[in-house]
DNA sequence: TATGTATTAAACCGATAAGTTAATTAACCG
DNA sequence: CGGTTAATTAACTTATCGGTTTAATACATA
């Protein structure tokens, strides 16, 4: 059961009314009604998605009279984004060609590749 | 079963373990139990790991004897890293917004400048 | 004070996730 | 063939997720 950070944050990310939540707080601050208003469910819904990204810190939460806007928190994106970039090099042309290279190697050589 | 690519994605990233499965195979391909060595769980469990990014199209799979060798396809990080990117104006402009501030506050006192 | 509005909490439900152990398939080797 | 190794499937448990409905809380205002 993960605890660590990251692992919460895309958790968090891997559901598309949390994104789109996400997407609506990138235009500005706003309330849970209006952020509930687009989703065909119920507000309790809404408000459970939006616990979920206030736990993960991609959002922040406000007191104004009988509101609690949200706006968005957007730092753990920082923190996938450097986690996806390791891996960047991979998916480019270069990586391809090389990945092709290897499997050459890799086929011409039939002793015993440990590791 | 949320069943858009980049739900199942991030879904499919948000568990540490599988991470470290992807974080070995960027070293190359590999076997199933050569892949669950490093961890305290069973076969069994490794395997479903694995058939859980398989489903997610960010691992192959393929078949030499009794083993199954999975590589890396990193292709989906790439959707990912574009998703994340629509954000990242945001996370820096409140980074100068910070930045701003702490310059002020550094400028108004004498020094408590820690870090 | 009473009432309406915004939001959350509580209790519940069905589905799925993540792990286990035990059994099964598949391929190699003696 | 029989035994060993690699990996998956099956069956099961437990916990979490995403949703519901109903009830409670917090605040504003008439």
């Amino acid at each position: 059961m993960p605890t660590d950070h990251l692992s919460s944050t895309l958790s968090a990310l891997a559901d598309p009314t949390r994104r789109a939540i996400l997407a609506r707080l990138a235009l500005g601050e706003t309330t849970v009604s209006e952020l509930a208003r687009p989703f065909e469910m119920s507000l309790p819904a809404v408000s459970k998605h939006l616990k979920v990204l206030e736990h993960a810190h991609l959002i922040e939460r406000g007191r104004e009279a009988q509101w609690r806007p949200c706006r968005l928190a957007p730092a753990p994106l920082k923190e996938v984004a450097s986690w996806v970039e390791q891996y960047r090099r991979l998916w480019e042309e270069r990586f391809v060609r090389l990945d092709v290279y290897l499997k050459e190697i890799q086929k011409g050589q039939s002793d015993d590749t440990d590791k």
